[in-house]
DNA sequence: GTGGTGACGACAC
DNA sequence: GGTGTCGCCACCA
């Protein structure tokens, strides 16, 4: 079952995200205790693209709250999905990200 | 087996 | 304060 660790703990954490919060590809990478690793983060969140991968990676952005993934998504999608969750979004950032930001810490016990 | 790339982040200058 | 460079680990050619 699915032991990749650092895969799967992205896939796991992103799925945790509640409705109408974000966070950053950093603050995953650092729950998985390497915060340089974002970019796996990234990586990870590559296979959304898979159906069976139920994964809200609209819900997640950069350190800066930019929708850098926007342009995977496919267009504004990602945008269009935020907005739809009550987040504000202008010029492909999210506004008040820090207040929306959520950070995986918080949730685990 | 090696090299290059990638939905980022932090540090140096 | 902005730009440039390195680092991180996994996947593809």
């Amino acid at each position: 079952m699915t032991e990749h660790n650092f895969f799967n703990n992205v896939y796991e954490l992103v799925k945790l995200i509640p409705f109408g919060r974000v966070t950053s590809y950093g603050a995953i990478a650092k729950y998985l205790g390497s915060k340089s690793s974002s970019r796996m983060v990234g990586w990870a969140l590559n296979a959304s693209h898979v159906p069976d991968f139920d994964i809200p990676a609209h819900r997640v952005v950069n350190r800066n709250g930019q929708l850098s993934g926007k342009a995977h998504f496919g267009g504004n999608r990602m945008q269009e999905l935020l907005e739809k969750e009550g987040i504000e979004v202008e010029n492909d950032k999210v506004k008040h990200f820090k207040e929306l930001f959520w950070d995986p810490e918080v949730l685990t016990p």
